[in-house]
DNA sequence: GCGAAAAACTTGACGTGTCAACGAATAACG
DNA sequence: CGTTATTCGTTGACACGTCAAGTTTTTCGC
């Protein structure tokens, strides 16, 4: 079983019983662990908020949500983790919000001055990392990455073991 | 932060900067995401054990690792988490431990039957899994798709912001 | 040997993510 | 209307993951 002939470094071991296909699960597992740590950190050492504050941040200060309902269908978010984390961000008062005048059930949010005031102090570093990440990709091969990633995504949809 | 050129369209401007969807760190969130919702799904409906516990298991099953450090180095998790799971699986029977004779600070651990009886009910239904992962990869493209991912391991390594 | 450093593991604290049950308010419909 | 269904949000429970500080045991240097 351990005919194996693309060995690297990290994936040797495993794959001895895990053909290939299943280091890759591995190999995603490992490297967005990475990309997260290495935006918390940014996130941490420039006196952000936690990345899942920060994306909640991002979603509001696009204008493309203003409800929590609006951010877990644009961001595909967990409803209740949102929840939380709305509370904490209203806690540290980089958002405010009031129940909607029409239906009580809704909280309008918006962003405090510091909230906006974060938000436009990061942004800029937070695409200096994603240029950096995909700066080495020439558009063709952008264009590649995000065609696998999609085929993944439709294959992982419909399986039905 | 004070004076800067474009400065209202923090609010207005965001969707065209942060298309979330092309985003890499956010897709490759999602589909991580929902590869981990699906394996563990998968051992759930087949009476097996939480995911991470099935990745502990896995290696130990492989012979290529007897004691938690060995585990941690061969698939990089954290030996914490290690060490909490390891509990578990003895609680349930799925390991058992003797301490080093040698060494008493480590903790030797060995699959039981049921673990082994586990594991080798489990692994065919997991090599499935992967195999309809990457079954529409050609060989070509799956070499690309792991160059891929080498290089953002690489470069999320040596990134300085 | 003995004390300091390191190794193997433990534990606590926190953040992330998912799921399901629930409450309150609104919408739908007979 | 008023009952029922749906929607928005909250909460509890749990799994996952990371970091750092703490324990015990071994190893190293003198």
């Amino acid at each position: 079983m351990s005919d194996n002939k693309n060995q690297d470094p990290v994936t040797s071991d495993l794959s001895y019983m895990y053909p290939l296909a299943s280091v890759l699960t591995y190999r995603l597992s490992k490297l967005q662990a990475r990309l997260n740590a290495q935006a918390a950190d940014l996130l941490r050492r420039h006196g952000g908020v936690p990345l899942a504050h920060w994306r909640v941040l991002l979603v509001l200060s696009s204008g493309l949500a203003t409800t929590q309902k609006e951010i877990v269908e644009m961001a595909a978010f967990d409803k209740g983790q949102v929840s939380r984390i709305v509370d904490r961000l209203i806690e540290e008062e980089f958002l405010v919000s009031e129940s909607d005048i029409d239906d009580k059930r809704i909280r309008k949010l918006k962003l405090t001055a510091a909230g906006e005031q974060m938000i436009s102090r990061l942004i800029p570093l937070m695409q200096q990392r994603q240029e950096h990440l995909v700066g080495t990709f020439s558009e063709a091969e952008k264009k590649q990455l995000f065609e696998f990633l999609d085929r993944l995504d439709e294959v992982s949809g419909k399986m039905s073991l």
